[in-house]
Order: structure tokens, then C-alpha cells, then sequence
DNA sequence: CAAAATTTGATAATGATTCTCAATAAAAAT
DNA sequence: ATTTTTATTGAGAATCATTATCAAATTTTG
């Protein structure tokens, strides 16, 4: 069993919660993608290798996830939360652009430090934080067609 | 005929668009407003001033806000897009009391500058941008029922 | 193995947003 | 001012992502 398994294993037992086939299923599929999805093409990558695994389901545990801290849903793209594993990774920001929908991202250098400053001016406990850039990719601006 | 109308009304001249007496309407809507605000928020109170502006013009006319420039989509809460205006109003960003709801501005602070030098290095040219951080703020921490 | 507790899949329901289209209003042309 | 053209509106239907429901299946416990 990977480590990320064994995190989200701990996060259910704490609620008294199982790690069923279905979930590892879902967890597995979760970090087989190395960027960012949404509920729709995560369902149909599980579909592809097994079947029967419920929109339902899917939609019940990503939250799990999240609050297991495996998750983060960082944005929203077409009208559909979009989300990415973020066990083991840097936090970064995003840069999305409005022409050709790629996605770049940033590593949150100095962002964070400030960020941190700022919510103990205002007493606030930040969980966390999303910062999502709108605008045009250098591709799209010169040739790019 | 106050700023912001004149703004929209050149934005919409550009377009051959036309500044009729709903825009108007929804327009004074918005720069009553302030603070954040969804759709049927909105929508309730155009309707006790003024009998009879159609949800759909409503959703039609707010993208056309912000492509002028007056106005801005902040935050999504609750499943529902928020909107403020920000003619003649700072840049800040968002906390989000995810235990009470409230919503606390902060200024961008050196934030600003940082994202400008990281779009830079990227060759990024960005259009808007949104910062929003979650978690439990100081009253709801404390006592706060 | 039987009983208790949790989970799942299928599908219906919800709700925000978008679409459609005939009726209306605004601007331009005569 | 009247007509013609163009853009807008309201009402309601349609869309579509997400949630809720519930009986059947799975997992855990004793
Ligand atoms: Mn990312
Ligand atoms: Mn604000
Ligand atoms: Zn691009
Ligand atoms: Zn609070």
C-alpha cells in the first residue's frame, strides 16, 4: 500500500470509515493524473479500466479526499470544478488562459510568505488558499492560432 | 448621467450595443450594492424598486459589466457566483470564513508586484486575477456562536 | 455464519445558468 | 413623423453539474 493510500486509510478510519475497493479505486485514479481534471474525465479513466464505478460515488469521495488533505480542487473551468493531487507537491498557483484554455503553472514564491503575514494582521487561521490568474499565454499571443 | 454609466455606455457604443433603461437599471443595481452579491440578490432587490427585470437580462447584462470593467466576479460561495463592482475601488483580496460565511477584504498589499514579475517571467499577459483563502476567522474561533 | 454498520449504483431531483423566440424598444433612414 | 432596421427584453423551457434518495451489496464485528 503507497503512502497516499495509507494517509487516506487513517483519514477513514478517524471517522469510522472503510477503504473499500471503490475508494482505492477512485484514490488510484486520482494520482495516475499528474494535472489537473475534472469529475467527468476522472470517471471516464476509471470506466476505461474498470467498470462500474458510480458518477456518484466518484462525486462522494473527492470531498473525502480533500478533507484527507490528498486533494485540492483549484479551480473552475467551464463551469466545472477542476482538481489536482496535491500529496507530495509544491504548492503553486495557476495561470489560465482565456484563449487556449492551457493551464501554466507557478510555484507560489514570495506569495505565500505575504499571505501568511496577512492573516495574522486580521487574526484569520487560513486553511487554504487559491490564486488563479486570468489572461492571454505568450503561444496564443504571437502565432499561436 | 454619473461615471460609471458613462463608461458602460461607452463600452457598449464600441459594440454597437445600446445603454437602454434595463442596463441602466441594473447598472444603478450594482453600484447600490456595496458589498458582494449573487445573482438573485440582486435580482430581489431590482424587483422591489422596479417591477419587472427578467432574471435572463440580469445574467446577460452582469458579463457585459465586467467586460467594461465595472464589475467583478470575486468569488463563487455557496455554489453561486458573487460579484462586487470595483469602479474606483482598490484591488484586494478575499478570506472566507468557512464557519460563518464573512467575507473580509484585505488590500493586495506587495502581492500585486509579485504576480506582475511572476507573469512577466512567464511571458504571461494577465487580464485579472483572484485570490481567495479560507478558513476560520478570529470570531468564530473564539466565542463566537 | 449472522447481525450491524457503512457503501454503492442507478436514477430522480435540484438549482444555477443559458437558450429560444415572439413581442418590444431604440436608433437610423426616409 | 413614419417606416425600416437592429438590438433588447421577458417568460419560460432547456441544460448540465452536482446532490439526494433508497434498496441492494459489501464490509466489519461478534
Ligand atoms: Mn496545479
Ligand atoms: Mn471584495
Ligand atoms: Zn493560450
Ligand atoms: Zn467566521
Amino acid at each position: 500500500m503507497d503512502d497516499q493510500a495509507k494517509v487516506f486509510e487513517n483519514f477513514l478510519k478517524k471517522r469510522s470509515l472503510k477503504l473499500t475497493r471503490t475508494r482505492r479505486l477512485i484514490l488510484e485514479a486520482v494520482f495516475r493524473n499528474h494535472d489537473h481534471f475534472d469529475v467527468d474525465t476522472l470517471y471516464d479513466q476509471i470506466k476505461t479500466r474498470h467498470q462500474n464505478v458510480s458518477r456518484a460515488t466518484i462525486y462522494r469521495t473527492l470531498p473525502l479526499l480533500v478533507q484527507a488533505g490528498l486533494l485540492k480542487q483549484s479551480l473552475r473551468c467551464q463551469d466545472k470544478d477542476h482538481y489536482e493531487h496535491i500529496y507530495g507537491h509544491e504548492r503553486h498557483l495557476h495561470f489560465l488562459c482565456t484563449r487556449c484554455g492551457n493551464i501554466i503553472e507557478i510555484e507560489s514564491g514570495g506569495i505565500e510568505k505575504i499571505i501568511r503575514v496577512m492573516a495574522e494582521e486580521k487574526d484569520f487561521k487560513i486553511m487554504e488558499y487559491n490564486i488563479v490568474m486570468r489572461g492571454i499565454c505568450a503561444n496564443c499571443r504571437t502565432g499561436g492560432e
